[in-house]
RNA sequence: CGGGGUGUGGCGCAGUUGGCUAGCGCACUUGCAUGGGGUGCAAGGGGUCGGAAGUUCGAGUCUUCUCACCCCGACCA
């Protein structure tokens, strides 16, 4: 019957990329690392970009775009930055290539090597930087609200599909401001402006905090971040703000003069997701069936597949179909009509199922003499047979409804894998058991992280923001603890 | 970068004392029937067995080297 489907509870990583290759969302290329996108997960990466770029615009920032390549030496200005990312950079040496006058096909042309190399961008803090300190001269240039969409290259040992890849699709935004204060206060409305999307178009519940040192961006003063947690317990960063303090400002030499006229440096923040959102979307949602995908980031929202049996019906049949079509276009909802005559309608159905589709509409010739139509939902895989008027407002609001399900169907299951946890053994057995959200006391120090992450394997996620304020002992070390840190394994 | 594994039509695999024309499932093409959950039957097309060298009358099969990919660790969004 249906394709040999891996399940979460069988193997979790081959159900992935089960879900990955068969709903149509990406697939390996010739490159080692890099991923091929195709034109389904691109299409939600595209509506990702949509809603983001919206938001992004609604809080007033612009789009611009700034070089694939950074000269070598820009790098080393940040000590911390270069540290981070020295190990994953991609360089750029040669600008020429030539046949091989041995006959051993196309080579480097040694000839053109390049006086100073260039490294692939891992992300854009130097390169940006280096032009803002044209763009900065006085406190009237501030702030500067500027995003980028791109892609960036890390070079990465062990790459897995959406989530790590050498090359993947990001958005970064970096600002720059007069006052700290005022840093801050974009750093926390770009956290926001996350959580928000992840919530309300994810449909994914996400916890808002603050990134431990170990874990805090190379460069940064402080790393702020969203933190989803996944169907096999185990967390994903899904976003992060950055404040950066004046890092970047004093290693690009970026002053203004402020309205005394004194010359001071510039403050910063950079905040970024990536096509890693995607994995996250797969991850959250999905079942043993396939590819479940929110209503909002969903390419198709609604499919309609005719049923018929020879072409009078299929004639009829498909003309009450567009009409159906046009009527929940209507209503804004993207609709397909998959009037193929190559596929059966149960390879149809299925099809739509591990693609993720959320609504689908069977219509038959019974239906067309009944004014009835089947409507199927993904989430619940439940069908109703449902007449056919007023079937665009239906429609609409059922979309509506399983966004709303998704997201308390995700929320549930962090509530309940989500554990405070006193004891060095709890915690241990926990993590082994079914992992999830571990809440639990530290006594602030590296030392004891890295030895719990040692241990167990397990990180802080984050400090998070609303925390509630209670004295404890450190689950690891025992020593006194101002409040509950999240533990998790992660991706 | 360490440990393990796999390379045979597009995909998944079988082929293990070396032997004849390299096979199977899915997919593909054609025809007929079928059509409310991956439809059935029949007939077809498609391979220098990852690459190189070697042993041999003879290599998918044995030896050596090499390349690629996957899984598990260390590192990371």
């Amino acid at each position: 019957m249906a394709k040999a489907f891996s399940t979460r509870a069988e193997n979790y990583s081959k159900w992935y990329n089960d879900i990955v290759q068969y709903a149509g969302l990406a697939e390996n290329s010739a490159v080692r690392g890099c991923m091929v996108i195709k034109p389904y997960g691109y299409a939600i990466w595209e509506k990702m970009q949509a809603g983001l770029d919206k938001m992004f615009k609604d809080t007033g920032h612009s789009n611009a775009y700034f070089p694939l390549f950074i000269p070598k030496s820009f790098f080393s200005r940040e000590a911390d930055h270069v540290e981070g990312f020295a190990k994953e950079c991609a360089v750029v040496t040669h600008y020429r290539l030539k046949q091989d006058e041995k006959g051993g096909g196309i080579v480097v042309d040694e000839d053109a090597k390049l006086e100073e190399e260039l490294v692939v961008r891992p992300t854009s803090e130097t390169i940006i930087w280096d032009t803002y300190r044209q763009w900065v001269q006085s406190y009237r240039d501030l702030p500067i609200l500027v995003n980028q969409w791109a892609n960036v290259v890390r070079w990465e040992m062990r790459t897995r599909m959406f989530l790590r890849t050498a090359e993947f699709l990001w958005q970064e935004g970096h600002t720059a401001h007069a006052t700290r204060e005022e840093a801050l206060e974009e750093t926390y409305q770009m956290l926001d402006v996350y959580a928000d999307f992840a919530e309300n178009h994810m449909a994914i519940p996400v916890l808002k905090g603050i990134k431990s040192a170990s874990e805090r961006f190379a460069g940064a003063e402080e790393t702020f971040c969203i933190e989803a947690l996944m169907q096999d317990g185990k967390a994903l960063q899904a976003g992060t703000s950055h404040f950066l303090g004046q890092n970047f400002a004093k290693a690009f030499d970026v002053k203004f003069a402020g309205k005394t006229g004194k010359l001071e440096y510039v403050w910063a923040t950079s905040w970024g997701v990536s096509t890693r959102l995607v994995g996250a979307l797969i991850m959250a949602h999905s079942d043993d069936r396939g590819l479940v995908l929110p209503p909002k980031l969903a390419p198709i929202q609604t499919v309609i597949v005719p049923i018929y049996k020879n072409d009078d019906q299929y004639k009829l049949v498909c003309e009450k179909a567009a009409e159906i079509k046009k009527e929940l276009e209507q209503f804004g909802i993207q609709v397909k009509l998959d009037d193929r005559d190559t596929h059966k309608p149960g390879w149809k159905f299925s099809e739509y199922e591990f693609k993720g589709v959320p609504v689908r509409i069977a219509i038959g010739p019974r239906d067309v003499e009944n004014g009835t139509v089947e409507v199927a939902r993904r989430d619940t895989l439940e069908k109703e047979v449902v007449p056919m008027d007023n079937l665009g407002e239906r429609v609409q609001g059922l979309l509506e409804t399983i966004q709303k399900v998704l997201y308390q169907r995700a929320l549930d299951f962090r509530e309940s894998n989500t554990h405070k946890v006193d004891s060095w053994e709890e915690f241990k057995r926990l993590l082994d058991d079914k992992g999830g959200f571990l809440l639990a006391h530290w006594d602030g120090t590296p030392e004891t992280e890295q030895k719990i992450k040692e241990e167990t394997r397990a990180t802080i996620r984050c400090i998070p923001l609303e925390k509630s304020e209670e004295q404890g002992k450190c689950v690891y070390s025992g020593n006194p603890s101002p409040g509950r840190v999240v533990f998790a394994r992660a991706y």
